[in-house]
RNA sequence: GCGCCUGUAGCUCAGUUGGAUAGAGCAACGGACUUCUAAUCCGUAGGCCGCAGGUUCGAAUCCUGCCAGGCGCACCA
């Protein structure tokens, strides 16, 4: 229907511009389109153009809205239209006539809104969550989940391949610190005395890895290791120990994962190398010293000579070093290796969801795979902000040392994975928020996401009380639709209307969190309808149209919230 | 100092990429259950859209400059 009036109105636009001057050919680029007024007084749809057209025509806006509905043909649909304000051309529609597209929702199911589009065949690589293995997933690690996972879902209604991929930071100084961290419990659960350092893991968990890892093996035996064996040993038996206490958080959540892929088994592999040598061969690579760190008080700086990526050739600011002092790779070297690595699987887009303290790295990250790979396709970087914990109105100081560490899974668990996910997908990524655990808890009934759940299970009642009155539903094609005149039904239509483009605004920008804004509201326009309208009444044919617009409705919001990772209750 | 993000009701946040009278939830106040679910609805109250300029028919939205908060800034990951 939309797209119907948008050409009417696209050749009455041309036909005046033919006969105009040719001076004018900005104003033939002009493409129209119609939106919503907030306002019903405003019509059904409203067009702009003509105010567009005003400046480029030199004329007054009000008068070219004229001349377009001089000559514009519109479909049989439309009652009327009028011209208002500075030179908005409303359009009103003929009754229910839209009513009847709500037959097309529940012909295709679970497959309303999803459209194959034009690059369908793409193959997605999303990279999130990429939490550290040295311990519990925080709450900002679920935001990144629970964004990560929900944008997955998003994109697979385009008809993209999604490959969903953790990068495990399993190399590096942390892991021999989680390894120190975890053997010195070793040793205090053998009685002996030790002393911890500040630089140590001092959580719990670790404890609990270490008494775990005095099953696996023999404590005597594990003294006669020499301090490189034990360390490797106990770091990785760690990392994998943290990264099944990981999975199961994410699992919690309804989060899996195609791919969990290792850093360490990177560096295994010799990719890392084979890299840093390919780019010193090429010449983008040279020996030289970064200049000491602005802003930031460095008390140890020393000028060191470093191998030094050109990523300034590619729009970085400074060169990054590629190896460390002593000859190592970086983990920026590691990560952009990796990144290769990706496109070398195949995939023909990356995604990376990040936590804002990775911001810093977004231009390095695209400079290097600028150089390094050859094709415009960039990673998409989603850089996810800070989620900050409150408990009454008071932040919570997030220290490991004391004891206020909140864990994502204590507040799943407290909370709730529905409420946790519909909660972090109410927002832009770009907005860090509050999180009020008290409030959270407390008034869990009062989340959105239950009013969103309630909106469903009402629908369902209210078919479970169709099906007692001994109603049979009619086929979808042969109801009547007429009935559904009333603004809350005609509202609900046009909105439900919308879920597809929505849908598509939501992918293509990668915002998941508009599918959330926009099912909040369809449930309040439903909410809003069942106080005022009775669905199931005497009148069977109005019956029939209210029950196949609210099992529309219940469709919508189902499909809505599979695409956030909610459940959707028919009973609560 | 530089870069990225943010600033909208008392609080937490939306605002369909420039549209008409800026919207929800929570908190406050007043109403609505003999009915398909009151986890709901209806109403009242609450605003210098951080500040100041600029762009145009039109700005919360775009451009510039300030102010405030968050994150980051070699040899960690």
């Amino acid at each position: 229907m939309k797209q119907a009036l948008e050409q009417a109105l696209q050749s009455a636009v041309d036909t005046l511009l033919q006969d105009g001057p040719d001076t004018v050919a900005d104003a033939k680029k002009i493409v129209v389109k119609l939106s919503r007024p907030k306002m019903k007084e405003h019509g059904d749809y409203a067009a702009n153009v003509a105010m567009a057209l005003a400046g480029m025509l030199k004329k007054n806006p009000r008068q070219v809205a004229e001349l377009l509905l001089q000559t514009v043909q519109w479909p049989a649909a439309v009652e009327s239209c009028d011209i208002a304000g500075p030179g908005f051309i409303n359009i009103r529609l003929q009754g229910a006539c839209e009513a009847e597209a709500l037959k097309h929702i529940l012909a295709q199911g679970e497959d309303f809104g999803c459209i194959a589009v034009s690059d369908a065949s793409e193959k997605v690589c999303l990279e999130f969550v990429s939490a550290n293995p040295t311990g519990p997933m925080h709450v900002g690690h679920g935001r990144g989940a629970v964004v990560g996972d929900a944008l997955g879902r998003l994109l697979s209604t385009r008809g993209m391949k999604v490959h969903r991929e953790y990068y495990i930071n399993d190399a590096g100084s942390q892991i021999g610190v989680l390894a120190n961290s975890v053997w010195l419990r070793m040793q205090e659960l053998q009685g002996e005395s030790i002393t911890f350092p500040e630089a140590a893991y001092p959580g719990e968990y670790i404890i609990e890895i270490a008494r775990e890892l005095l099953k696996k093996r023999n404590y005597s035996e594990l003294l006669a290791l020499s301090d490189d064996e034990r360390s490797l040993w106990v770091g990785e038996q760690s990392v994998a120990a943290n990264m099944v206490m990981i999975g199961a958080d994410l699992a919690a959540m309804n989060i899996q994962f195609d791919h969990y892929f290792s850093e360490k088994a990177l560096h295994e592999s010799g990719k890392v190398q084979s890299l840093i040598q390919h780019l010193k061969d090429e010449g983008t690579v040279y020996l030289g010293t970064l200049p000491p760190p602005k802003g930031k008080e460095v008390k140890d700086y020393k000028p060191v000579e470093q191998f030094l990526f050109r990523t300034t050739d590619f729009g970085d600011d400074v060169d990054r070093p590629l190896a460390k002092q002593d000859g190592t790779a970086t983990y920026f070297a590691a990560d952009i290796a990796y990144h290769v690595d990706k496109f070398e699987r195949g995939f023909d887009r990356l995604i990376d969801i990040w936590g804002a303290d990775h911001g810093g790295y977004v231009t390095r990250v695209q400079a290097s795979m600028k150089a390094l790979v050859q094709r415009e396709a960039q990673p998409d970087v989603l850089l996810v902000q800070m989620v900050n914990l409150t408990r009454d109105g008071k932040p919570v100081r997030m220290s490991k040392r004391a004891g206020t560490f909140v864990t994502l899974r204590e507040v799943v668990d407290e909370v709730g994975a529905d409420a946790v996910r519909f909660n972090f997908m109410t927002r832009r990524v770009e907005s860090q928020f509050d999180f009020d655990l008290e409030e959270a808890k407390e008034k869990s009934h009062e989340n959105p996401v239950y009013y969103v759940q309630y909106a469903h299970a009402r629908v369902a009642a209210i078919l479970r009380k169709a099906k007692e009155e001994g109603i049979v539903l009619q086929a979808v094609e042969d109801v009547d639709v007429s009935p559904l005149v009333s603004d809350e039904e005609q509202a609900l239509v046009a909105q439900l209307l919308a879920y597809p483009e929505m849908l598509d605004t939501a992918a293509t920008r990668l915002e998941a969190y508009r599918v959330a804004t926009y099912v909040m509201k369809l449930a309040a326009n439903f909410h809003s309808f069942y106080h005022k309208n009775r669905v199931v009444t005497d009148d069977i044919v109005l019956t029939q149209a209210r029950l196949l617009l609210a099992r529309a409705v219940k469709q919508v919001i189902f499909n809505a919230l599979t695409v956030l990772g909610v459940s959707a209750p028919d009973k609560m």
